[in-house]
RNA sequence: GUGAGCGUGGCCGAGGGGUUUAAGGCACCUGGUUGUGGCCCAGGAGAUCGCGGGUUCGAAUCCCGCCGCUCACCCCA
């Protein structure tokens, strides 16, 4: 038997009610916040990951789903959105559009990993990104944007955590002095975390490592050494988020794993949904643009996982809407009645009740019970005896009363009793 | 890529070498109603016990390998 492959899932009828609810407020969301839809294609010229995430990422040297076309082209499933985001963005010449350009999309993300909670091979991302604009007022309505969705979706108690990591004239400067602290400490650090200082020792603060967290805790901040101008920009984030009563904890250890990263990133937080608890993220990708041979452009954006935060949201017990089933059942007895039963459900269809018709030429009782099943209002019989008279015997499910009802008349009679009150 | 736990009908789940021709529950089908649901009763269908190999007179049960699932690490949403 075949089986979804590894990582991936079917989102089943009976959790779409939550997809549909999400889906519904980022839209909602997205427009009353300026951003407007875009949607890239699911895969792109390889070399616009590798050159906008980072050769040296997680991701470029060991996620990506990569082949070659026919035509010998090598392509990469979006592992994320941002950078086709920019790539769009320069493509299509929007720097001539009033600044920033605000864009968001829910796109399906494809990243070869090791599955477990929240984490997934195939997944699916919200992205909002406002590209050309450096401002931190920016910054700030990004993370108001994001904040405003988790709220209208019900979800509570996430933690906002926020870090400035400087810019390509302060960050060498701070990287050099981490090292040099690490460095003195090595015999202190778990040795993971010695092998990840030669590599990449920003990522030695988000160690998990309980051996290292002592040398970790006292690590020289980035914040503290951050150039005027980067000082600047947080400084008028942190204002402007003051100002919309936006709440967050300054997380010194907060780094992340994509290259394109400036000054302002951030993460939130929920809690219960295990050890992949971060349910959106994002930050300020002023370099971006450049690396992938466009014209300097600032930028800043969020990524948010649909499926982690309809685990927070059953993990809060936060109910969405159910699905609308159908409104009324036809039965029939007889292969007369049968054609009759189509017949009227298309009428019914077609005046917008929803409804479904026995098939398989069941018994009767058998077609009652999954009329019930269905969950309907209304079971609608017809036998010889009602085909004869042109009436149909209308059973409420509730009450188990039944009525007969000239079938001239059952438009207004459903209408009178599934639209009223 | 690494580590741990786990794989028994559609779902949950008992059984841990021989009365197992594998319990039980949910769901499904039929009947108890000659044209009628939810409750009840009776009956029925549905499992090569993840796959392959080994040990044994005998394996769902023990051993090995593989595959898969889950959680965790790395890292991310």
């Amino acid at each position: 038997m075949f089986k979804a492959p590894r990582g991936t899932q079917d989102i089943l009828p009976a959790e779409q009610p939550y997809w549909q609810l999400a889906r519904d407020k980022i839209r909602e969301v997205s427009s009353l916040y300026g951003f407007r839809r875009i949607d890239p294609p699911l895969f792109e010229e390889t070399g616009l990951f590798v050159r906008g995430v980072g050769e040296t990422t997680d991701i470029v040297e060991k996620e990506m789903y990569t082949f070659k076309d026919k035509g010998g082209e090598s392509l990469t499933l979006l592992p994320e959105g941002t950078a086709s985001f920019m790539r769009a963005y320069l493509e299509h010449g929007m720097q001539v559009l009033p600044q920033p350009v605000k864009l968001y999309s829910t796109l399906p993300l494809f990243r070869y990993e090791r599955p477990q909670a929240g984490r997934f091979r195939q997944h699916y991302q919200f992205n909002a990104e406002a590209i050309g604009e450096a401002h931190p007022a920016v910054d700030a309505e990004i993370i108001a944007l994001a904040w405003s969705l988790y709220s209208s979706l019900g979800l509570k108690g996430l933690k906002l955590q926020l870090n400035s990591i400087g810019d390509s004239r302060c960050r060498p400067g701070y990287n050099k002095l981490l090292t040099t602290y690490l460095r003195e400490h090595q015999k202190r650090l778990a040795k993971t975390d010695r092998e990840r200082l030669s590599r990449n020792p920003l990522r030695v603060l988000d160690s998990k490592e309980s051996a290292s967290q002592k040398v970790i805790a006292q690590a020289p901040k980035s914040v503290e050494h951050l150039c005027e101008d980067c000082a600047a920009h947080f400084a008028g984030l942190r204002e402007y988020l003051g100002l919309m009563g936006i709440s967050y904890t300054l997380n010194h250890r907060l780094v992340r794993g994509l290259d394109y990263y400036t000054r302002t990133v951030f993460e939130f937080w929920a809690a219960g949904i295990g050890a992949q608890n971060a349910v959106g993220g994002g930050g300020r990708y002023d370099g971006l643009a450049k690396l992938l041979g466009g014209k300097d452009t600032p930028g800043v954006g969020f990524g948010l996982g649909l499926e982690r935060i309809i685990l927070a949201m059953q993990q809060q017990k936060i109910s969405p809407p159910p699905d609308p089933g159908p409104q009324v059942y036809l039965l029939y007895h007889g292969a007369a009645a049968q054609n009759e039963a189509i017949r009227l459900a298309e009428k019914l269809r077609g005046a917008g009740i929803r409804a479904g018709v026995s098939m398989g030429g069941r018994s009767l009782k058998a077609q009652m019970k999954q009329a019930d099943r269905e969950g309907v209002k209304f079971a609608l019989i017809l036998g010889e005896k009602e085909i004869e008279k042109s009436t149909v015997t209308a059973h409420i499910m509730q009450t188990g009363e039944e009525f007969t009802v000239a079938q001239g008349q059952l438009l207004n009679w459903l209408s009178d009793r599934l639209f009223r009150r």
